[in-house]
DNA sequence: GTGAAAGCGCTAACAC
DNA sequence: GTGTTAGCGCTTTCAC
């Protein structure tokens, strides 16, 4: 019976006026209370306390971050939750486990806008206010004068603005590149990723050069936007896999756009690594369960995650001094998409 | 040089209040401007659009939602971010793609504090202010009252509260179950679960109903706590397979504490699965890429964080009428991880 | 030890 | 068409 035991009941969120009425006190004290301030007696204490228990309140993160300067929130800014992003947050969320932060991430882009612009969209909405410090995925647009620490993964930028965390992506597509080479590919195709980001053309230069130290000539006709998307990569290997000509091998700059080009050769017949290998870039999770599995250059997506929650725990307790670049080594995975070509 | 006409720099956040001294108007002007409300003249519009993009101002989600009564933004409360609550999000993030929502996963359980309330506390802090409803993941407690829509996956709870989504824990269980069955294990333990979730029991249920079925009695020495981590399921499966009576198969609660298994079981020097087997639940990513590759029931969760998502939408527009429990079906994904046991 | 009041950035009535 | 003002829920001086 305890549920009423003189306590009015309470209709939609309970807020820290309802605790004051209740316990006969003012919001000023019930606010101390609840954040352990000094200088309240411990009969008002103990009385608030039940209050508040008997009530379920919670401060509302929104209201008092509004007037308070720290959360001890941290955002993680995505455009959208696909396998890529997801397999950061794990990284950031193992990293984040123990240090009293608590994660937020926001997917800000709504389809439809312009997608250049979430990223400072979503920091301005939620920066100064609701968390204390942002990692963000894949930003395109350089924001200076953040008003909290800001770390970037995989930024469209250079090293002159905010701390970053990458990955090789020069020497990945070079090594996914050699790879289809050493097994004697010579017409190799590209399915490039999403052209605002800076990652699209490190891999696609380091396509090129790869062909280029091989001696061979770099042909336009192979090379088609992926998108960094599973559709996108399906339609481009349609294209590009149905001509007579068409290339022994694909290498795809992300493994989305590979399992595209992998089901677009399906459609068309196409055994694969038969007749046409397929090689990715990233190592998400869903390379190793494609048929066939999926060869691919992995990228370290755990650590680098773990490494942009470290550098931004450093930037928030003023270590000026930490790493501010780190720059991940990824691998070769090499599974069952990718064969020599058939003897023709 | 537009960056400097007349627009006075500002340090810090942008606020509305700076852009309407810049303006030269009030903020509630800027705010109509901002929010494209009728009754600014032409001109006004322009100048303040000017200033809007000059400064690079971007409402703050947390002072308007304060204020306003929604925010078009949905949350996903998960306890922490890993692979089953990634790939809830995941399909929950596909299903948000053109409905104009934006989504916020919010990881609210600090290591150290209870488990049990973090879902009421997070639902707490963020409902009512920055969310218009929100997805539980796993929950463990029946919040009643809360102040937004809610449809909670896999609950503890029965189907008296919320909206729910869960799969067929049950059922599943006597699939893991009876597979093994079906290769001729007798001797088969079981790594339970968390026992806070109400899917523990359940699975746990589905494992000694096959297992009375199939006439054979219920060991207790035989189950063992893997609460669905790595690290558990490790050491559990440890203590059970370092044993002459050891069992010839083990059915997981979930894939993380099967994969904890399957290190325990090479630790000891057993092979998986010529010397036991092992068969997980749920079908996480990480369960095709092991070695060897693990014998699981998969749960649909794209699908089912699409149709929680899906459910939410239909209580946002009011429609009291849909659907309010979904149940969906899993099924066996048979790898290398099981196998006869070995002929003594 | 406790409460009144200001103010965080914003929106919405309501004046002008 | 524009500005003034109140107030969303909370924290924080500063009186009492």
């Amino acid at each position: 019976m305890s549920s009423d035991a003189g306590v009015p009941p309470v209709i939609g969120r309970v807020t820290i006026t309802d605790v004051a009425r209740a316990a006969g006190v003012s919001v000023a004290t019930v606010s101390k209370v609840v954040n352990g301030r000094y200088g309240v007696a411990p009969a008002t204490f103990e009385r608030v306390m039940a209050v508040v228990t008997e009530l379920g309140y919670e401060t509302s993160l929104i209201a008092s971050s509004l007037r308070r300067r720290q959360t001890n929130v941290i955002g993680v800014l995505v455009t959208e939750f696909e396998s890529y992003s997801a397999e950061l947050l794990k990284g950031i969320g193992a990293a984040a486990q123990g240090t009293g932060y608590e994660l937020l991430a926001y997917a800000g882009w709504v389809s439809g806008t312009p997608r250049d612009g979430w990223g400072r969209r979503s920091l301005s909405r939620l920066a100064g206010t609701l968390i204390d410090g942002a990692i963000l995925v894949t930003p395109t647009v350089l924001m200076p004068g953040a008003s909290v620490p800001v770390v970037a993964i995989d930024p469209h930028t250079g090293r002159g603005g905010p701390a970053t965390v990458d990955s090789d992506n020069f020497s990945g597509a070079r090594a996914a590149t050699d790879h289809l080479l050493s097994l004697g590919h010579r017409r190799i195709a590209h399915l490039r990723g999403r052209s605002d980001l800076e990652s699209t053309h490190r891999r696609e230069l380091g396509y090129r050069t790869s062909l280029e130290e091989a001696g061979l000539v770099f042909d336009p006709a192979l090379v088609r936007d992926g998108e960094y998307q599973r559709a996108a990569g399906h339609a481009a290997a349609l294209e590009l896999l149905d001509r007579p000509d068409r290339p022994t091998a694909v290498f795809a700059a992300n493994d989305l756009s590979a399992l595209g080009a992998i089901s677009a050769a399906h459609e068309l017949g196409l055994d694969v690594p038969g007749d046409v290998s397929v090689i990715g870039f990233d190592d998400i999770p869903d390379a190793g369960r494609s048929t066939p599995r999926l060869t691919t250059f992995a990228q370290p997506l755990h650590e680098m995650g773990a490494a942009a929650f470290r550098i931004l725990l450093d930037q928030l307790s003023g270590h000026e001094s930490g790493l501010r670049h780190e720059h991940l080594l990824g691998s070769l995975v090499v599974r069952e998409s990718t064969a020599p070509p058939r003897a023709n």
